[in-house]
This record gives structure tokens, sequence and C-alpha cells, in this order.
DNA sequence: AACTATTTATAAGA
DNA sequence: TTCTTATAAATAGTT
């Protein structure tokens, strides 16, 4: 039985823990169903359990467009903020108005002599924005990437159904008037209606 | 009060929706951030109301980790399903003696008692050397991704061929005998010869 | 996995 | 919107 508030503190007990996680993310999946379908809201979830396993949810079973979603609501204000703060120099305004320039990346990692000249805890935050534009980087590349290819396979066999079409006219004229250019005898170089790499 | 068992279907007013929503979602991100504490779970959970408001809640707030991370488990699979549904199993020159041999981790990591054999030279070289198994994978993903594309476009680029062949041969049928079949007004369902990806 | 004493969530009314 | 409240649902601990 609940005995008392429920702290929110990891669960030291292992056991316990893991049975925990077990009610407590089934019923998490289960209102993020319930939330998406009555409230007509897109809703994604993402678990991992401590020892790695995936959990998801998402509307329409669709992961990727919510994920997409997101990132086009989110990625303008964090490219700016890490341009800001990493990339770019900082401008540091004085109540007067004057305007004064922070050094760029490099010369605010080094001095002129070649010592650093930030704290530990400046460098662990710019090592993070870094691994963050990272990130995003790579995962923008191979989004677009996925969309190129999910491009050329529908232009592919839109291309095929177009051929298909085609050759069904020529089949036609051929069967009308003995066929002068032997049209028929091209099919089969491609084999059916998928859009694929011959072996 | 609530009457009843509640039934899983959109809430049909629109207000009493709203107010479900507002309730619902802060509960909702209340309880991921609880699995997230207590059960010491990764979790991400993105929320897009019916009016494009975006809410969100992610462990250690770092969405974009998360996010990398359910890619990588994804990411595999969904490579695997491209590379059988539309290259079929193709000899990429990127395999090609390129065999990338991870490092057995958690081997090294810890010795066979369980107590980690912490020694600053030898997690540099780990570091080193998992920064290098990262780029290695990346630039493998991509040139993965890049053959594919190139492998789509040729196959593209031979089925414009076709067409066009095709499209000569009924242009030549059809100033022999009046056009039948007016195939030539079907010209402009690709627009060049150009297999490309929109963009 | 099932039970159960409590806490928590929540739909509807104010 | 926010508060109240009756009722449903979740859940920690036990068996």
């Amino acid at each position: 039985m609940v005995r008392g508030r429920v702290e929110v503190r990891r669960i030291e007990n292992k056991a316990s823990r893991q049975v925990s996680f077990s009610k407590r993310r089934s019923s998490l999946l289960k209102k993020a169903n319930e939330l998406s379908v009555l409230c007509d809201a897109d809703v994604a979830l993402i678990i991992f359990s401590a020892n790695g396993r995936l959990y998801e949810f998402s509307t329409s079973n669709c992961m990727e467009k919510i994920i997409v979603r997101y990132r086009q609501f989110s990625d303008a204000e964090r490219v700016n903020k890490v341009q800001q703060n990493v990339m770019r120099p900082k401008k540091l305004s004085a109540d007067s108005g004057t305007v004064f320039e922070a050094p760029k990346l490099p010369q605010r990692l080094m001095d002129g002599s070649g010592s650093p000249k930030l704290n530990l805890d400046e460098l662990n935050q710019i090592e993070k924005e870094l691994e963050t534009a990272l990130a995003m980087t790579v995962t923008h590349k191979t989004l677009l990437m996925m969309e190129m290819i999910n491009g050329l396979q529908e232009q592919g066999n839109a291309l095929l159904r177009e051929t298909d079409y085609m050759q069904s006219i020529l089949n036609q004229h051929q069967s009308k008037n003995g066929g002068i250019n032997d049209a028929a005898s091209r099919e089969g170089t491609h084999n059916d209606g998928n859009f694929e790499v011959s072996r």
C-alpha cells in the first residue's frame, strides 16, 4: 500500500525500483495515448530503462514526424543560443548603452601567451554546447538523406508506373499493326512494380 | 466529478477538451519526471497541443541526447530495411576492407571483480578510440547513404532513358496513324532529363 | 501476478 | 480560469 506522500527521489532498493519502473512505465505510456486521443494532441514519448531497453509511444505511430516538428520548433532557438554563446562574440552592454564585443571562440579559449583563460565550468559549458551542435548537425544530415532516399524512391516508382503505362500502349499498337518497332521485346528490363536494384 | 469509466476517444466539447488537455498534460509531464527520477530511467516527452503549442520534458533537460540515443536504436533497423527493400543486397565499396571492430568496452572498464580499473592514461586512450569510432560510424553511414542515393539516381536515369525511348516510339506510331492513344499528351509527367532530388 | 490501503488524477460543477 | 468535490485510476507494499 502507499504509505504517505511519495518522495520523488531514486528508489534505492533495486527490486522495488524495477517493479515500480514496470508499473509506472506502462501507465505513463497509457496516459500518453489517452492525452493524444482525448485531447487531439501530438505526443511522443521515449523511455530508456536503466538497463538500456527502449519503450516508446507516439501519436499515429510516427515518432519521426513529431521529432522533426519538435526540431522545427526548437532549432532556431538553440542554434541562436549556441551561436550567441559560443561561436559569436558576446555582446555585453553597459548601462550607458556602450556595447563591448566579447572575443571570438579561439580568443576566448587562449590569451596571447597561449595560456587558457577560461575556468572549468566555462569550458564544460562550451563542451556541452558544441556536443549539442554536433549532434544536431549529424542528425539533420541523416534526416535529410533519408528524405532524399524516400523522394528518389517515390520518383522511381512514379516512373515505373509511367513506363508500364507506355508499355501497355505500345502493346496495343503492336497488336493493331504488326509491330514495326518491337517494343514488347523490351519487356523485362524492369521486372515488377518495385523500384529496386536488380541482382 | 468523474462519472463512470472514461472512454478513450476524442472529447467533442472544445472547452472540455482544452481543460482536459491542460490537466492531463501537466500530470503527464509530472509523471514523466517521476518515472525518470524514481526509477533511474531516461525519459523524453514531447507534446504538441491541437493549437500547435509545444510542451516538453526530458531527463537531465537534454532532449537532444535522448533523441540521438533513440535514433541509434532505430537507425540500424531503418538502414537495414532501406537496404533490403530498395537496394537489395548490393556490395558497397565503403564496406570493403573497412570493417571496424568496436572495442569491447565493458571488459576494459571493469576487471573481473567489478571494480573499475580507472587509470587516466587508459581513459584517455579509450576516449580517443571512441571518438575515432564515432567519426568512423558517422562517415560510414554517410558513405552508405550516398551510395544509396547514387544508386537510386542511376536507376532513375536509366528509367528516364527508357521512357524517352518509348516516347520516341510512340511518337513514330502517332505520326504514322493518327494517335489513337495520345501518349504524347502525357509529356510533362516528368519535366526534363534530370532525375534528381526535389528540395 | 494478484491484492489492497492509500494517494493521486481528473471530469464536471461552481 | 481556478477551486471544489465525487469518483476513477494509479500505485507501494504485501502475499
